[in-house]
DNA sequence: CAAAACCGTGAAAGCGCTTTCAGGGAGCGT
DNA sequence: ACGCTCCCTGAAAGCGCTTTCACGGTTTTG
């Protein structure tokens, strides 16, 4: 049989109740008696039981990741190992366990009732498609969550997210210095604040240099590398093509880059293109891609720490955060205007 | 306050037990007193509180993925992700949850004692370094446990794993039968089997032939990219260099080609490269790169059912299963003899 | 027709821990 | 000396569930 606090406070010679006031360092020990509780724990490597300490304190020292998405696209893009990393350096820091919640795609109400089940302490959501499911279950959860990306129509949830409209901008301010004139764009998913944010920032350099925004040039995708390649196939169908692509993020590019070279298009020779995240790959590709950095890790730590500090201070106020990441432009070889 | 299994019982006029059994759909129990529960559960949106039941009944429906490697390399390849994908797949349709067991650099005994603790109910160990601390909790763990790839030195652990070295012997007489006579390999870590086996199968393919294993010839990586751009400029000193170089993974192969590049040589023009895994951006580079598939999807599903089938069965006596997955010849275009 | 098997149910005993409450002893001010 | 506060400790009451045991009733068996 395992052992329990109930050996480690027999063989120190104490109470359950002081065993575990040494375990959890609450003050108000004996100096001595706390040494010997502690050899005991050493001289038998206990462990304390964790669904027996959940049960009684209602605090399980798990955290879930919440990704609303199929699996299968989870791990296509980097973005959210590089995500989940950065969550769990924190966590690691601060004994906290992570949970991994990876929806199913048949079911249809993945994360229901994950607080009441008293299983995880707090949440991570990330990647927040606004459905009526996941706005639902923000709203019923009785567990502080923090959200990596703005959810708009919940403003009440704590957040931290990069400035992607900012970003999107300056990219495309660069590719304009450049002499790019009939610039198109592959935007993310517009159920997700940070497709739209990226398609504003577009917007906004377009407008900032007296030239519309055309329709026929903004084509929609989904981040992911083949919604990249079907999107430019789209855009090589206008005559004439775009001189430059700005797809919303590097994946998308990659797929982007694919098709232009299917299409026997060179880059940056016959046409500018440029991504957005700056993944690995990025720098990694022929040509290298002219991209805006986002400080994904540190996301995924600044969310870490957002959850875990409203854990700490167990105030039931609702605590309203919200940090904003900055973003860089990192200018590579793939949107060089050439004379 | 939450619902409890007392609100149920006590609104559909039964015993805690009754509605307990209803639950966890237990024989015995009347059909019409079945509904009445289960029509409690719906109206009041009642979710079983988990570490009660996991206290109670001694399971969590939860396990632990372990890959005994610092954070930042687990995600670096996407081997890993495939692998996860593969077991949280099963996991779902199973209701099993999936607890990410990411080691920090810095805690020496990182997965100590997870069975005792009461947390997790299996596990599943990839990638596994040969190292003391691993060895040792897997001999003191009282969890059942899965590994993905061997073990070699604890038999007594059910694992699945690809036939590597059949597999690099199967590339490395590709190689051959191109006319390559001066093949170099960058091998895996020595301190894990799936290193070993591929250097194992790449040797087996040049005695096959007649040919020696040439100790200069032979470096040691670690799979990532960068060990594999280092290797490639240690083996770029020898005269003559290599013809070809085997890989014993993609992006180990990556790192390989960025070297070559950096010192002016082109793949297959001047050197013909090969690697192992097909991850997909094998397909994606330029040169499309010539591998060895491995199923690594299937690789976690496999490792889960082994797991989960041996939690539903809960018998005691120690299963040693072991699974073996073929790997596939993927050739494409790094590794033509131009003549 | 008695005995045996089975079914459906509730009472109650935990699972291993945290936390409240109360109390004894020590220290301090008056 | 007395009362007060503070420190340390143990007894005991749960946390919300599963599971064993016992029991009456019904059905099957020999």
């Amino acid at each position: 049989m395992n052992i329990t606090l109930d050996d480690i406070a027999r063989r120190a010679g104490v109470s359950r109740a002081t065993a575990s006031r040494v375990i959890n360092n609450h003050p108000h020990v004996n100096p001595a008696v706390r040494e010997r509780v502690w050899q005991a724990i050493r001289e038998t490597n206990y462990q304390p039981n964790l669904p027996a300490r959940s049960l009684a304190s209602r605090r399980s020292q798990v955290i879930g990741i919440i990704i609303p998405q199929p699996i299968h696209t989870l791990f296509a893009d980097p973005y959210f190992p590089l995500l989940i990393e950065g969550i769990a350096h924190v966590c690691n820091e601060r004994q906290f366990s992570i949970m991994l919640d990876l929806a199913t795609t048949t079911d249809s109400d993945p994360y229901r009732h994950l607080g009441r089940r008293g299983f995880l302490e707090g949440a991570i959501v990330a990647s927040a498609v606004e459905d009526q499911f996941l706005l639902q279950w923000l709203a019923q959860e009785t567990i502080p969550v923090v959200s990596v990306g703005r959810i708009t129509s919940l403003q009440a949830i704590p957040y931290v997210d990069v400035n992607n409209r900012y970003g999107a901008r300056m990219l495309v301010e660069h590719l304009l210095s450049q002499g790019y004139r009939r610039i198109a764009t592959i935007t993310g998913p517009m159920n997700i604040v940070a497709g739209r944010d990226r398609f504003a920032g577009y917007s906004d350099a377009l407008h900032a240099a007296g030239l519309p925004v055309l329709p026929e040039l903004v084509v929609e995708g989904n981040f992911s590398e083949q919604s990249g390649f079907t999107a430019m196939q789209t855009l090589l169908r206008l005559v004439p093509i775009p001189d430059a692509v700005f797809a919303a993020s590097d994946m998308m590019a990659l797929g982007a880059l694919k098709a232009l070279r299917a299409a026997g298009l060179s880059v940056p020779g016959d046409i500018g293109l440029a991504g957005f995240d700056d993944i690995p790959l990025a720098a990694a590709m022929t040509p290298a891609l002219t991209t805006v950095r986002q400080p994904i890790g540190e996301l995924g730590q600044t969310a870490a720490q957002l959850l875990l500090d409203r854990l700490a201070t167990d105030s039931l106020a609702p605590v309203t955060q919200r940090v904003m990441l900055p973003t860089e432009l990192v200018i590579r070889d793939s949107c060089v205007r050439q004379h």
